[in-house]
DNA sequence: TACTAGCACTCACATATTTAGAGTGCTAAT
DNA sequence: ATTAGCACTCTAAATATGTGAGTGCTAGTA
């Protein structure tokens, strides 16, 4: 037999490597070579594949459990798999009529979008469905507006262009009368309308100065206004649904101490929301195509036995957070990242719709 | 010897029971008659106890996981041990420096106190915590306010007198001017004020009849606030965090298809809701005593391997909601009910302090 | 009558021991 | 370049064996 070309070599190889993971994450059972001489079409007989499979093996795609064992992928074969996993999966229709419904009723503001959002996510994925939500530093205010409660007490109400409403209550040391409160607001809102928090709070507070020369306590409560909404406006939120779904096949984590720093994870949002946080950051403008981490790519052992699936939404073409799913790295990766772009894709959608209208 | 007080017998039995409980508790291993007889201090043999827990056990209140093995409390028996836990266990000076500090540093509005709440006692306790807000329906309003978002939306917020805030977002078809909003501000707040949300609807719609006639749009704008507002108010909302406590142990849970059916629960707040609701209208006015619901008592099979320690939480005497742990059997009653009370008693008090003010 | 010592018995659990077979790596043949 | 064939390794399941924990019961004692 002549030589064969070494393109059509590699080539082949590829595609044995997209088999093994494929069936891997279909069957969970390490994949052996006679499976693959059988039922993956290459024409080869289990020996030939068995050297294929070494050399894979020594290329760092490929592991085994134990030396009589099949083959399962290592990160950098998820990695590969992913990578070449192009054509991303139709989502189910009656999945997709789901989500689209789950929309299309009720376009509330941004943060119900959000929360559903993850709660969605969790669902159709049946893993944790997550959503991060932008940074209130960054937003551009539409509207701040103070109603009074009665005696002492206004409460604080926050609108965001992008739809993102926060509130919080502040005791004053006087009671102001109804008129007092009209001023102030329509002081406010003339002043920081399209601005973000940031500007605000140095433009804004110039002209407070001059302002309260005028009326004194006026002065007093936009300052303390601005300082709390500083306060208030730190982190961005994280919203995370589902968590127990990683949790529900106890089989899948080998050892039952993997369970405790799983759980570790889940807890503590704060590092999670890093690590999106990041992904928002870097992400370049593109589009809705979903990102993968696997395993220890966050560089974070934590989540060295999970996988993330990601996507950013934007409005007015910018970035403004991240969504997405974390489930094992045994996951139907290309159904998720479709899932997670198309549900990126709406959100951004209803996102522009609710700030044009 | 002569024959002994049958009183006196059934106290002994009591002390007994009570022993192996606890130590069933702390120790989480069947319970045997030899270390009773050396431990409990009760000054019989091995063998004396041995009839006596035969005794205990033909009565229903402990079990043996097998033939050969110590004794473990059914749920009869830890209703009877927790009937009989009167005197509550101090907490930890910090774990109630903790609490307390929780409170103080930030009396916001309920919302926050509540979802704040149900993370804390998931923390101190490291079962589940949760916390179901009042009803909207039944709370008492004090103002509802339009805030004007530019173009053709405004932004609806609504203010309990328990300090629940709720906002939605409203899609009109004309853009209304500044003024036209002030004055439906000040037309619905002069008709809403103190009144619950059941009654404004009666109420309102006659007074808008009226009104509508001279201004057409006032009208409807109001009436189509007063439909999203019933729509929006119905649900009482289940706060609930740190659920993967539950799952943290997984020996405690020994058939792994329990963990399947605890990940249901879970994850199916409704049901959970549903439980509580009920004990909030069950529930006398009495006091912030903690009450326990063990296994199987909610009649809900769902749960029947898990413990609800919960009290009702009050304003101006009322219960308007109720707060917990929900946790395995095997949990330190009496330490979460004296959490659970004190943290009941802390959220009353933070809500009275905020709606006086 | 109230309690206890003592013993036979049961059963889970831990520890070998065996067996079966899954899957490989290598070699020699094509 | 590919494959048949075989020896080898290692797991997982099945079986055997021993040990000790803990009981129930009986007969005996204060």
């Amino acid at each position: 037999m002549r030589q064969l070309d070494p393109r059509v070599v590699e080539k082949r190889k590829r595609r044995l490597l997209q088999w093994v993971i494929h069936s891997y994450i279909k069957s969970s059972k390490p994949i052996a070579s006679q499976d693959i001489s059988e039922e993956a079409g290459l024409g080869l007989s289990s020996a030939s594949i068995r050297n294929l499979l070494k050399e894979l093996e020594d290329e760092g795609f490929l592991q085994q459990p134990h030396t009589s064992a099949g083959r399962i992928p290592t990160d950098k074969g998820y990695r590969f798999y992913v990578d070449y996993v192009t054509r991303l999966q139709r989502l189910a229709a009656e999945e997709k009529a789901r989500i689209e419904s789950e929309y299309a009723s009720r376009v509330a503001e941004m943060d119900n979008i959000l929360s559903q959002t993850s709660r969605l996510l969790s669902h159709v994925s049946h893993s944790a469905g997550l959503v991060l939500s932008p940074k209130m530093e960054k937003q551009h205010l539409k509207r701040l507006e103070l109603i009074p409660l009665g005696g002492k007490q206004v409460l604080a109400v926050l609108v965001t262009q992008a739809g993102l409403v926060r509130h919080w209550p502040i005791n004053l040391s006087f009671a102001p009368t109804a008129s007092r409160v009209n001023m102030l607001n329509r002081f406010l809102n003339d002043h920081i309308q399209g601005k973000s928090i940031q500007e605000v709070q140095q433009s804004v507070e110039a002209r407070i100065e001059q302002a309260s020369r005028e009326i004194q306590e006026l002065g007093d409560l936009a300052g303390r206004l601005l300082k709390e909404m500083a306060d208030f406006a730190q982190p961005a939120e994280l919203y995370l649904d589902g968590t127990t779904n990683i949790l529900a096949h106890p089989e899948e984590i080998g050892d039952p101490r993997e369970m405790q720093s799983l759980i570790r994870v889940i807890e503590e949002k704060q590092a999670l929301a890093e690590v999106l946080q990041r992904i928002v950051e870097e992400s370049p403008e593109k589009g809705p195509r979903a990102m993968v981490r696997i395993g220890g790519e966050t560089r974070r052992t934590e989540l060295k036995n999970l996988s993330l699936v990601a996507a950013t939404y934007r409005l007015n073409g910018e970035v403004i957070g991240v969504l997405g799913i974390l489930g094992t790295k045994r996951m139907e990766y290309s159904r998720m990242m479709s899932l997670v772009s198309h549900v990126s894709e709406i959100v951004s959608r209803s996102l522009e719709h609710w700030s044009e209208e």
